[in-house]
DNA sequence: CCAAAAGTGTTCGTTGTACACCCATGC
DNA sequence: GCATGGGTGTACAACGAACACTTTTGG
């Protein structure tokens, strides 16, 4: 659409009149991409009445954590191409897309620090390492190995017998999060973790 | 309206198809309770397709941080009273307001550990222990004096020769905000402030 | 003088940071 | 053996919690 004709949009479509907020972030990703069973977090909303060419919308933006490797994309409905972007090398997007982008990263990593929304990102095991690296990922900066491990012990995980398969170096652990462990603290209100 | 007629309710009114959502939740909250001059924040959106009797409603809430005295309430247009409320006090609300309440008041804990958006709340001018007594109100727990003041030595404040007035003890020196090193710090990404 | 709140210093335990070191695996 | 990442310990600095203490005002 005039004037953002070639421009890499996030997927993003209207609300049904009988579906939530969250059935239709996911309906409208899963009818563009492909993407299935993903978990969305709400960020923020966006009115300014110019910001459409067409007239007025409002959008809710919703993000997502997931490994790309796990899922595969395939542009559909409308959708002419879908493709990863890096937020570190983001073009330039249609519409307000780089502020809603920008606005909804800061989002992220506001709830990160506060509540580990980063599980969904991570496989059902996944290694101490692939965590440091979300966080690293996540903040944008560093962590020493050995005081990442003394920093998340608050938060519940799951250590396995299980670990790391054919890696040429010595094979790490394999951890899972305690869902049942991190509700009950949250409900006793006894949550303390921050990054 | 049935069923909640007889429910105290969150101010709120349809937004108008050529403004944006600050000024709609300004005008709304101006129009009914003739608060005016309230820096709102936004906090979440609620769309459930069920959540009002009459239809499909989507809600952006928002809230602001006032001192109650500075200001007069009023109820006008076609609300039919106003009153302010303890949030530890809360009646049974109309719709989902109970729930928005909720959320939204989380979401405003989660902010004010991480960006001073307490200053709205207070006088251009106030004591460090007006500033404390915030905090403790907004994070639902009581800090000693002499830790508060040293853990928010990270927050750029103007320290001025004027003291309280008309106090019957020792009057405390007067502070302000100090916005445009505020600002800076931000920009150069050395904020480090946490609760 | 006392009451009340302002404002500061000290101690001690916890946490964070930097860094060194050993361990297990594939090649 | 070597390279690679897994995994842990230590020492010191920084921070938080608890608490005591002095200061300044009004009455």
């Amino acid at each position: 659409m005039e004037p953002f004709e070639n421009l890499w949009a996030i997927p993003g479509d209207l609300i049904y009149p009988d579906e939530n907020l969250e059935q239709a972030a996911e309906r409208v990703l899963f009818e563009l991409t492909g993407l299935n069973n993903i978990v969305m977090h709400q960020s923020q909303t966006f009115g300014k009445p110019d910001r459409h060419p067409q007239g007025r919308v409002i959008t809710i933006s919703y993000f997502a954590l997931l490994r790309i490797e796990d899922f595969e994309v395939k542009a559909s409905s409308w959708a002419g191409d879908v493709q990863w972007v890096s937020l570190k090398n983001m073009p330039d997007l249609a519409f307000d897309h780089n502020h809603i982008l920008n606005s909804t990263y800061e989002m992220l990593k506001l709830k990160l620090q506060n509540e580990p929304i980063c599980f969904d990102m991570l496989p059902e095991r996944f290694t101490l390492n692939e965590f440091q690296q979300l966080y690293e990922f996540a903040m944008d900066q560093a962590f020493d190995k050995a005081n990442f491990r003394k920093k998340i012990k608050n938060i519940p995980l799951i250590a396995h017998d299980e670990k790391q398969q054919n890696v040429k170096h010595r094979p790490a652990k394999l951890f899972s999060f305690d869902k049942d462990a991190y509700h009950e603290i949250i409900r006793q209100n006894r949550y303390t973790f921050k990054m």
